[in-house]
DNA sequence: AAAGCACGCAACCGCATTGAA
DNA sequence: GTTCAATGCGGTTGCGTGCTT
């Protein structure tokens, strides 16, 4: 077992950090900046290797590390997210700002792991890593999901999408119209990329009362919706359906059926669709159970239409590229690949 | 009081990835 | 396109400390 290449070089010390190395490290990388940590132990007076100084800063010396132990908040979401990306600890990090990665996958080894017997399997990990599974029904689904939404902290970042190019927003109310039938419609005018990209929910003004439809038909009354709104510029639109209260809050998905190419006769779909990846955004904070389980059924159904639009074309992206997004109202949240 | 033990944490190691030449 | 050094990351080690016997 060799030692690193930058620490063969020159004579270098292991082991535990002296109060005077961590003073030449602190004051050398305030002056300084880092950004070459392979010269800056010679730089600095420090008879370590760059590794090893990359190291103590980033999970040490640091000025903005938090100190002290772990909150339950902080537990509770490291469990969550650990379900989500495994023993990815670095990207579980960023999420729990001053905390590093080295400290976390201390805590998740000494604290969290132990006290997780071999049966007390988190309801999220195993039914997300099944979630294409068409065994995997009812319950667990629901359980997955009701994991989630109690967790309102949830939030990844937009890195861990890396099919989506941009943060969504939500919709303004003039993103909506109705068409000739009195439908509530979508504009849908911002297909610019190879993304078929979904609108968050949309999350309507508090006086905007709609009971949600437990049937779950189109819910939504039309006169109470913006009757004032122009759609002279609808280029495209998608239906929206079902809507429903939660608190104050209106929150309305895209209907499956609204999507281009849909099939109402057959319920199936047009293969040929010009989009093969498609994220789909809903609300984690405001949504419920129900909502997030047409969420996902929505899921499946364009992960098949992904499937057969991969199929038609062979210049096409293979279906990796489809994946299931969930975000809150602060951070977007990518759950993992819909691909099996 | 001393030895043994368990635990937490800091640091190291090797591999993977990135980016410059 | 290839090489290689630098950097990033996750697994692992080992030291220090506190508890138990």
């Amino acid at each position: 077992m060799g030692h690193h290449s930058c620490c063969n070089k020159q004579k270098v010390k292991r082991g535990l950090w002296s109060p005077e190395e961590d003073e030449k490290l602190f004051s050398y990388v305030t002056n300084h900046g880092h950004g070459r940590w392979s010269s800056l132990p010679q730089l600095a007076g420090l008879e370590r290797c760059g590794k090893s100084c990359r190291l103590r800063w980033i999970n040490y010396l640091r000025p903005d590390l938090k100190r002290g132990s772990f909150s339950p908040q902080e537990a509770s979401l490291i469990i969550q997210l650990h379900n989500i990306l495994g023993n990815r600890w670095a990207q579980i990090a960023k999420h729990l700002p001053g905390r590093t990665d080295n400290e976390v996958k201390n805590f998740w080894n000494s604290r969290i792991k132990k006290n997780l017997g071999p049966h007390e399997v988190i309801p999220a990990l195993a039914s997300f890593s099944n979630i294409h599974n068409p065994s995997i029904t009812g319950s667990d689904q629901e359980s997955f999901f009701t994991t989630l939404i109690t967790n309102p902290n949830l939030s990844l970042h937009q890195q861990e999408q890396p099919y989506l190019p941009s943060l969504t927003t939500p919709l303004p109310l003039s993103s909506f119209y109705h068409d000739d039938h009195n439908t509530l419609k979508l504009d849908y005018t911002n297909n610019t990329s190879n993304f078929l990209h979904f609108p968050s929910l949309v999350q309507l003004p508090s006086n905007y009362s709609s009971s949600y439809d437990s049937s779950g038909s189109l819910g939504y009354q039309p006169h109470q919706f913006d009757p004032n709104h122009q759609h002279s510029q609808v280029l495209n639109s998608i239906e929206v359906a079902p809507n429903f209260n939660i608190g104050n809050e209106l929150i309305m998905v895209p209907s499956m059926a609204s999507l281009p190419g849909y099939d109402h006769e057959n319920l199936s779909v047009v293969p040929d669709m010009p989009q093969f990846c498609v994220n789909i955004d809903v609300s984690v904070k405001l949504i419920g159970v129900r909502s997030l389980m047409q969420s996902y059924h929505r899921c499946q159904y364009l992960h098949h239409r992904c499937l057969r639009t991969s199929a038609a074309s062979s210049s096409l992206s293979p279906l990796q590229n489809s994946h299931l997004f969930i975000t809150n109202p602060n951070v977007h949240s990518s759950l993992g690949s819909l691909s099996s």
